[in-house]
DNA sequence: AATGAATGAGGATTCATTCAT
DNA sequence: CATGAATGAATCCTCATTCAT
């Protein structure tokens, strides 16, 4: 039975935070425990207290944003129901990069970059988020394909798929050009793609 | 000035081989001077003999790469004046991923992804060479508009930057997913796009 | 915010010990972080632990040295009250520089020669340390003056700085001849020099 | 039979040009071979041609200083023959010392100061251009004395002694608190009490 | 839960010197 | 004489983690 108290959640919410941030910003393997607790403000029995080591900090911070995908309340609203929602997560995403300048890149993309054979544990974290976020998009597609919007010989998953990876590495192109509109220009082409599928 | 010796360019080789191998495998920040020092079987001293510092190597590998995809002679041909070309040029990245299992993805997305806000000049390499290999592609585009053989409302550069992206994007998921089908689907995808912007 | 350990704040002297022996044997810049976490019996960690740097550590070091020249308690009486206090200040730093068999200078005088003008923390701590001595110094001429036991032309301060510099220079020629005679007599003529300067 | 060439002599030069300049500026410890033969704009092999390592370096420079001191025609005239030159030797100190803007001290304090157990030849080297100097101002004193225009009491050498500790002590204090105001005064009350010392 | 001390391996770089051409 | 390659120990510091209170 575990006893979970405010102040404890707090603490972990915070290292959380700044994790995710850290991550974002420079990504894992640059990023180190010292690091994250100062930027969270707590101490270093803190992290291994609620974390057993970084690698399961990283895969707490995973675990979070699958639930804000699953769950909604994120800046990116993944629950799709119309070509408008479509447009709307496209958008989002550059519009969260630009907020950073264009510093960075997509959060799961920069993680996901740096897995190397010996995480397989993270490598399965961020597999299961495309996962999900395929099946978000995939579902759209289905319903619309269902309803005889979308072009009957249309894979829904495999669409999706070319949609998570027209983002991943339009926003990883974006990030190193420093560019937003190579990101809008990629954006625009994809939805005009997809618009070329659409039936009225 | 400076005098090249025979010995010394050979040690500069090998230890501008090992890190871009290293470095594609594993990232910048996860590849330590010494791991590079050890697989190119040279020296401590060595290192930074031939390279003022572990940033400067990465420039070097860079302007490597630069440089093969400048002149050839690299595993992909950037020399592109088919259609057929093109998909062979696809193919080869996928080709390249397959080789390495799917651990690895495109070299210059593994380290453009790591790249923060105190990698200015690594983030330039990099711009420069999405330019060159934009450039590359465009060229092809451009011949073909002009021969009729392409829609005369496709902007050529905007598209070639479409074709990066996707491909980054694909290998960054496949390596995610260490499925290669993603990535041949993907291509597919954007091969039947192109298509349906030829004319005969 | 800190808590303080008896166990960490014993581990903080015993580095702060070794490395203000260290420097004074040998200076700053010939002395390692490893060196002195030797010498002190600590860890690696812990010198970074209890120290932001190795200047820092030499800011640490000059803080020590200043209280106690403020508070007492040191080798050496700096709360001087007669010219007997005076002479026994004087040949205290000999006695001190014997005890080392001429092998060390004054400690102050051994970082101060080493300050770049990249140690401008450092320098600061040093020009405090003497600014204390010489009003220390100062405030005896002072009194003295006004019993009328001091020639009335006399500027105290400036007479201070005499002092410091002479032992300074002393031990310096000292520490370089190896000889203490040198030392005795540059003291001897600046104690007649002073007694010139005494009135009845 | 050595055989010199002038060319070989001009980069025996400014090797020791550039570390003469560098051990007075930072100290032996803090210069490295490597800064030593940039700013002479030699190479490697020519550093360990022309000296055997970086102690004998430090031999020659002091060698050199030494010369000069003996033969003459560096910025101070050690060739003292009146009470003016001597004012003029210690008010040469200051200028050179306000020439560098208070950053730098005497440079044979400089080096003596960094001077350890283990640095046996390098002590005797100072201790030797220590005595010269010496010897040079005792000179003066013993004429001055032999005329009658100083205290038959004084002792010649260690009146000298007393103004090279004087002047090693001043420059020391006036390099930490990069002031030259209190070189300067120091140095007045050493001539005043030379002063007092004179004899009609 | 919380705090910070302890640990020691490893990272990036420079050092002084010798060697080969 | 000259050039720069080679060597490997050492320097300064950070890392991820565990331990004691």
């Amino acid at each position: 039975m575990s006893k979970r108290t405010a102040r404890g959640d707090e603490t972990r919410r915070q290292i959380l935070a700044a994790a995710t941030d850290l991550f974002h910003k420079q990504g894992v393997a640059a990023t180190s425990p010292d690091q994250i607790i100062e930027a969270s403000g707590t101490g270093k029995g803190q992290f291994y207290h609620h974390f057993k080591s970084k690698e399961g900090l990283v895969h707490q911070v995973l675990q979070t944003y699958l639930e804000t995908i699953r769950n909604g309340g994120g800046p990116l609203n993944y629950h799709i129901t119309s070509w408008d929602d479509l447009g709307q997560w496209f958008r989002g995403q550059l519009a969260l990069q630009k907020r950073y300048r264009m510093t960075r890149g997509c959060p799961f993309g920069t993680i996901g970059n740096e897995v190397t054979e010996n995480d397989e544990l993270i490598r399965q974290d961020l597999s299961l988020i495309f996962e999900v976020a395929k099946a978000r998009l995939a579902t759209f597609f289905v319903k619309e394909k269902a309803s005889g919007r979308l072009d009957p010989s249309v894979h829904e998953e495999q669409l999706a798929d070319f949609c998570l990876a027209m983002i991943q590495g339009a926003m990883l192109m974006g990030k190193v050009k420093r560019d937003s509109h190579l990101v809008e220009e990629v954006v625009r082409q994809t939805m005009a793609h997809l618009g070329s599928l659409r039936r009225s």
